[in-house]
DNA sequence: CCGGGAATAGGTATTTATACGTATTGTTTG
DNA sequence: CAAACAATACGTATAAATACCTATTCCCGG
């Protein structure tokens, strides 16, 4: 039962060695890991998406910005919070970036305190986020045990019919809708039923973010 | 039986009276209602909060400026969304809008079809959220009825446990508890378990935003 | 001070749910 | 093709919940 549990890493894409050197050193002096990439392919190429974190990330860069880095992360359903950061930067892009979630958009020169105050939001928001999703995650597995019929079953019972309307509905017997239910309850794991219908609720309310 | 929908609102808050203008001609071709206001101040003295809607905000203005009137509205806990229109401000000022929940931030001169477009989107946002809080208020409501015991029981059968654990559990009869489930289910208006368990982990659960 | 509501408890009858165990009929798949 | 699993059904026994009564005690506010 060693649970590892994984340190956060402050990832950083910057083409400038000198902007990439002087934030490690600053990043590192608060006990952050810190990963640094020189171009948004690079990062794309080695981000395993393992660890919690966050990610610096400068605009302007050649080859692919921090703009189009970020929509591929979208695009990939990678959810690493962002912070940016820009040199000359206008409204346009720190709009497009916050309405597609970045966390901060800051321009250099920076304060320091304020960019390790953003860095220490954005990791406790992706822990939250990574918490939230691995939930999801064991209780869709959980779901996606369950045969067609339990499913139908599922459904109804978290409609709160009782097991005499289901089997009505169904078109089949008291007896086999209790027997469907007892093996949802068992392939869920839940110990009862407000246990069941919170987690089925769980993965429907796909809810907001 | 007569439901007054209300129809949304598009709030105008510039100091000058041009924009104000061509911005009401603008919307008002969209067959939606504008109310615009020279300053912040006149803003908050007259809206009620009854109607849904979005705030278009001027961010230079004499007095209380756009991004002063967001903190004043958080304060208050209003909850309109705001698309910010600016003349010349910079990242600071729009990282500090959009980290403050503005939907978006425009600047001058900007097309015409995306403030549209922003708009509409703030405005379905926004029903959106009064749908949520009219919800959680009405569940709210029925749970303020409820009694101390009544709550106790409450919170002991949606964590799962039989009338009989809760009986022991709280040094009373196995009757009493049936009694106080029954008026909870009366007063929560819930037709079945299934509402119960889902209603109370509603007001539990303030959740995300 | 009295009425009403909260909290408690009992009785009885009915309905539901759970927990055993067994069995048949299809599909699917190694 | 045989084994595994899904879906179906029955029986019996027990446990739990629900419905519908009544009743006592205590405390609060009009």
């Amino acid at each position: 039962m060693n649970i590892n549990k994984p340190a956060p890493v402050v990832y950083l894409v910057d083409d400038e060695f000198s902007v990439r050197d002087s934030l490690r050193l600053l990043i590192e002096s608060t006990g952050q890991t810190v990963s640094s990439f020189e171009s948004a392919e690079a990062f794309l190429k080695s981000y395993d998406n393992k660890e919690p974190g966050c990610l610096l990330l400068d605009i302007r860069m050649p080859s692919m910005n921090g703009l189009e880095l970020q929509e591929e992360l979208l695009k990939r359903k990678i959810s690493i919070p962002i912070i940016f950061l820009s040199g000359h930067a206008g409204i346009p892009d720190s709009a497009k970036a916050f309405r597609s979630g970045a966390v901060d958009f800051l321009e250099k020169p920076f304060d320091n305190e304020i960019l390790l105050e953003r860095i220490e939001e954005a990791i406790k928001k992706d822990i939250a986020s990574r918490n939230l999703s691995n939930e999801r995650l064991l209780i869709q597995n959980r779901l996606d045990a369950l045969t067609l019929r339990e499913h139908e079953v599922l459904s109804l019972v978290v409609c709160g019919y009782s097991n005499k309307e289901i089997a009505k509905m169904l078109g089949i017997s008291n007896r086999t809708v209790e027997a469907h239910r007892a093996r949802i309850m068992e392939k869920m794991q839940a110990e009862s039923l407000a246990d069941l219908i919170v987690m089925a609720r769980h993965s429907e309310v796909l809810s907001s973010n």
